[in-house]
DNA sequence: ATACTGATTAGAGTAAACTCTAAGTCAAGG
DNA sequence: CCTTGACTTAGAGTTTACTCTAATCAGTAT
């Protein structure tokens, strides 16, 4: 079991992030009997998951809905399977489009080359 | 030449935010002797090109910068070369671990798809 | 004439996602 | 014993990128 500065340090999120990850229910950790929070292997699981759906810009209220779905338990798998799916075609999308302006950066870039190129003639 | 509301239909954007941008010196419309932008088609490319390096996160402040070092002229052309280079690995980075969150999706779905089926047994 | 459309401005308001502050409790180490 | 550092809370503040409001004006349509 992980204490917040524990988890915080090993994700490389701030405490208060965690925090606030909890107000939003996003996460709920166990709690000492003095109160402090105490997040097991799973919960942390459970974090490095949201983190990575963060980087594919997945708003958080999204990552909500499907951590309610998650408590709710088993009856809600169709509806989690739906919003990950759902989430594929937004991630392979983003793919698509990122592919695309890489080609367009490269092609500006190849421009911007020759034309230094040219320059050095002088 | 366009209009502010010809430019924002074409490509869009809201009024609003085409007047934002030329607050934070991204783009400088022409102007009629009453007063109102008029955007050329040049001005038009370069809101594209800017559009398209929203859809990559860039932020704001970089792409000000970027159209800064352009108004600067021919001297900034090595700042601006090095700017996009360093915005395309940038890209490159994005669309690497997109790719893995898409394999993560993958499992995640098809781990799912199976328990399902499973359950249809009972 | 009057209403409608689309433009202008400065500046206020909004949403998301943190990020920090204040004011405090508590346990361990020097 | 006292300081240091980690923890607690509610709630305020910040940043980014818009988004909207209010008040006004010019040109066109009825």
């Amino acid at each position: 079991m992980y204490s917040i500065g524990e988890v915080a340090k090993l994700l490389n999120v701030s405490t208060h992030t965690l925090r606030f990850y909890e107000k939003e229910k996003i996460i709920t950790p166990e709690r000492t009997v003095r109160g402090d929070r105490r997040y097991s292997e799973y919960h942390v699981q459970w974090l490095r998951f949201v983190i990575k759906l963060k980087e594919t810009k997945m708003p958080l209220a999204q990552i909500q809905e499907y951590a309610s779905l998650f408590l709710q338990g088993d009856q809600t798998t169709h509806k989690r399977l739906k919003l990950l799916k759902n989430h594929q075609d937004h991630v392979k999308n983003q793919v698509q489009v990122l592919m695309e302006i890489d080609d367009m950066l490269r092609k500006k870039i190849s421009a911007y080359e020759e034309y230094l190129r040219n320059q050095d003639f002088n």
